[in-house]
DNA sequence: GTCTATACGTCGATAGAC
DNA sequence: GTCTATCGACGTATAGAC
């Protein structure tokens, strides 16, 4: 796209308070969220809790999908301003935490396997683009955990981090999973299960 | 339930015919899923590739949430008519066996994580009940398995079995999930990764 | 650019005809 | 037992007010 003009188009006029509107609606959009579950979420009650039309919300995300792909992105963002992480924390630490975190706004758990859900089937490119990026991000970063825990002596060395990585965050996700349906399945239990498995003898 | 008559009441009139049909729709309904995915699947776009109305499935089935319900169990029950399973073997390698075949039947794994998202929400109770007896009754059964293999020596004995059969559950429906999104992420690794930290040394 | 009003087609569910 | 007809709610698209 040649002829760019020095002066970007973009933040013309009253560009500014499209972003903060657009910021409020996420926020707000986010509680909701939390509170009751992703359940009852057309477009048009999410409009009426956030208190615009739903025409507004299809004017700042699109389509339902990616206003969903966008609160949840936004809640990890805010969730992420947590206290600083080690990044020598066990990679199973990690989940626990998260999964402590999680039991706490349920509704965006619920919020997440209705993206995953979604992003399996065909003709779903924002949920698609999210889970794939998701899961391919965290294998890597998680897998970078493991080799510094390798080094440090905290996991055995002869296990590959890859696979580690990928079936720390399958049994996290899984986990989570089985105990939204029954608070006695035993979560935590099965982490720290894991966790023994994986550290060096 | 007592006080059953000897002549059950239900079977009366064309009721034969009834069931009959049903599994009609229940079979072509199966071929369906397992071959385009669970998207696109309304119950007027189901009933056209059945041949009837969608008035009609809601006359059999009642929602289509309990449609979905019994495509799933169906598809269970008939893929179950598999091999003779031998008890005592590992819950790793059931999983493994398992994914193996689900790879064939992409359709139906979609169907599976739609059903699960869905008994996460409120107000599903079809969904939510299949969920939850589906999770109580595997881990029971592979916490059976888990104990019959530390007799046999297989497993390590120090290891609590419902923990490990959580974990080995989770694990399963985790990495399929990741597999299907990302066919490089290393499904079938990360179980024999599983399988050897459960072994007795 | 921001946002409302409105309309379109499809959905799950249901009532009633046959 | 199966259909047609109809209902309210849905996601999406567009025209135009400001």
């Amino acid at each position: 796209m040649p002829d760019e003009s020095p002066n970007p188009p973009q933040p013309r006029g009253s560009y500014a308070k499209g972003v903060a509107r657009r910021q409020e609606i996420l926020d707000r959009a986010i509680e909701v969220f939390a509170q009751r579950g992703s359940d009852r979420t057309s477009m048009r009650a999410i409009a009426k809790e956030v208190g615009v039309t739903h025409a507004a919300l299809a004017h700042y995300f699109g389509s339902l999908e990616e206003l969903l792909v966008e609160v949840y992105r936004e809640s990890e963002r805010q969730g992420g301003a947590r206290p600083p992480v080690n990044p020598e924390e066990t990679p199973v630490e990690m989940m626990r935490r998260s999964a402590e975190v999680n039991r706490e706004v349920v509704g965006l758990v619920q919020l997440y396997s209705t993206l995953v859900a979604t992003a399996l089937e065909d003709g779903h490119p924002a949920a698609h683009e999210f889970a794939t990026t998701r899961f391919a991000g965290l294998r890597q970063d998680l897998a970078a955990r493991v080799r510094l825990n390798q080094q440090a002596g905290r996991i055995r060395a002869d296990l590959d981090p890859e696979a580690i990585a990928a079936l720390v965050i399958a049994a996290s996700d899984g986990l989570q999973t089985q105990w939204l349906l029954d608070s006695d399945a035993p979560q935590d239990a099965a982490l720290l299960l894991l966790e023994q498995l994986l550290s060096r003898p």
